[in-house]
DNA sequence: CACCGTCACTAACACGTGTTATCTAGGATA
DNA sequence: TATCCTAGATAACACGTGTTAGTGACGGTG
């Protein structure tokens, strides 16, 4: 690699100070520059190639442009199409703005790994924070401490921001299809285990979209999954072996409705005819599937890009009008689901 | 937010210079403290919580221990899971060696967006690249200016650094294994369009594959897709529908293979009585589709993990025995292949 | 007693940038 | 002529760290 090209040497070859070149190239305001000095220092600096070098920047402006992506458990990442989907809504409005992404996966566990380096190494500007869990202290802090921090998701805490999608209203529509196909013994599969903000979430919509139906969620109708296809398939052996009289199940999210749908098969159940599977998320293989699935849409790039917005307006000291912004699922209805056998 | 705590604060609450702070909490060999000095130096950074600012020390030391992620089209990254087990293996290694990820995502299309200022701007000190497209100039360059690099794929460039899997041998045991079947007409679906390596990559192995047994791969039998389950599904209609005759198909990886068996289905052939399928990557889910994908096997999370140790290796600046690394992917017999129809 | 070496520590520089206060020349004003 | 202003440019500081060259004290050696 080719020595590195500093202001001073573009000021050296303009013929000018460092300060000028300094000002030229960052404040078009200032116009107390005669043009020609200013077509000099351009110039010089297209010649030259010159790139500020981003860690003197960091190190006088106090901001590093760069936010920090944590996803809560490193398991997800690996088996789950969401968090990409995530990452693509986050990157696009990223690059608009000029800012980049570093990436922090957490290890799995209770209160494994923190990311309190990021922050205070100055490292990054802001944080966006995947899939909260409800027992982060951490968290809690750093956002009491008004440490600019966006989650996809929620921890229901008053002073968050945070972009999050309501499962309740899609939800009661996907009990209301299945409840008028005639199925009245439903259950769950969870895509983590509890204490995820979002698991709970999704299990209250549920069990309140059953009761209004004058159905209930018992205990053992519910099975906690663990991110992947495998933990699924392994959960819904479990809930269908306790629970044969189940009909319809509720997948955490769409991977682990792959892993619905394959145990029961291997139950000898057919998916819709002997058993009704609804997903969450709607990931874009979803409508590929065979049979292609019914799920409550969640559009993650949309999310990504939301909540990187948001942390940018933050960082920039715009205003943000809503700091909890609460969007609605959407039921896509396909081919899992008919009516309950008898 | 508070104040930041630096060197000098806690160089004055232990009552030393901040020299020494420095000295004591980087260079455990240099004995030349008194252990009681060094005690109150590490009692006095615990107290305050002391973090070094690390814009200052990237300044200094030249280097910022952050590796780029580059992942060469955009797209792939929200409709492929391929893409997060890559960064789950990253990320594993560099967070036992303390480094740091900076995720880029490039647009799509011929030449579009480059990653030259991270490079420039000193934000990272080395890079690895996703899926190289044959045509990427800017690459070639920065490989042959010795810009730490290691490609995850391959260009082909005898100086690249690169973790490739060799697609070979298992499309080897995959053909047999149909041709043994009785299959004769057998088509593919590629993941992406010409351009990109591993398109191409394994394109010919299955030709040669094919040839080895007497078969070969017209250019009429093969389609290519664009990264998603959707972009699969209307390949295979296109191939399916232009060449009737074929009865098993190569996926060029298994989300595409999820939309070959959906287009299949959609055509009125069963999988795999009326027609075979073969995924590529084994992702976590292909084992859970119905039927469960027989796959050719890269495993990516070992892939990111490697290419990380690489490149870590390079720039610590010890030996790497072998630049070049070829994995043998291995062939994952399951159910969604069978018996030619006659 | 002069000299040397070691121990424990520090002053001072370097990294590359953004920004503020200041300087200079030249013309206008009193 | 002395003073003031302005346009055009710059010297000098700050950011927080790692590192090199050096300092002073003290004990041992010839």
């Amino acid at each position: 690699m080719s020595k590195r090209v500093t202001s001073h040497d573009v000021a050296r070859r303009a013929g000018v100070s460092r300060t000028t070149v300094s000002l030229v190239l960052n404040r078009s305001d200032a116009a107390t520059f005669s043009p020609e000095t200013r077509e000099r220092v351009l110039q010089a600096a297209a010649d030259l190639g010159y790139k500020p070098n981003s860690a003197a920047r960091m190190l006088v402006s106090g901001n590093s442009e760069t936010i920090g992506l944590v996803i809560s458990n490193k398991d997800i990442l690996s088996v789950d199409a969401f968090v990409p989907q995530v990452l693509h809504g986050i990157g696009e409005v990223n690059q608009r703005h000029g800012f980049h992404v570093l990436l922090e996966s957490l290890a799995s566990g209770p209160g494994a790994g923190t990311y309190d380096h990021l922050v205070e190494s100055r490292r990054i500007d802001g944080l966006i924070l995947l899939n909260p869990r409800q027992d982060d202290e951490a968290l809690k802090r750093l956002i009491e401490n008004k440490f600019p921090i966006v989650l996809v998701g929620t921890l229901r805490h008053p002073e968050e921001a945070s972009i999050n999608y309501s499962a309740s209203a899609s939800t009661r529509q996907a009990v209301d299809l299945l409840a008028d196909l005639g199925h009245r013994n439903v259950g769950m599969v969870a895509f983590a285990p509890p204490g995820f903000v979002a698991v709970e979430g999704r299990k209250e919509a549920l069990r309140r979209g059953l009761v209004a139906r004058g159905l209930d969620l018992a205990d053992s109708a519910v099975e906690h999954a663990n991110f992947s296809a495998e933990s699924g398939h392994a959960a819904t052996r479990a809930l269908l072996t306790r629970r044969p009289d189940i009909t319809a199940i509720f997948a955490g999210n769409d991977t682990i409705a792959i892993g619905v749908i394959s145990a029961a098969r291997a139950l000898g159940r057919r998916v819709p005819e002997d058993l009704s599977v609804v997903g969450h998320d709607d990931l874009p293989f979803a409508a590929w599937l065979s049979p292609a699935l019914t799920t409550i849409r969640n559009d993650a790039v949309r999310q990504g890009a939301l909540a990187a917005e948001m942390l940018i307006s933050i960082l920039e000291g715009k205003p943000v009008a809503e700091r909890r912004v609460r969007l609605q699922s959407e039921l896509m209805v396909r081919q899992s689901c008919a009516a309950a056998p008898r």
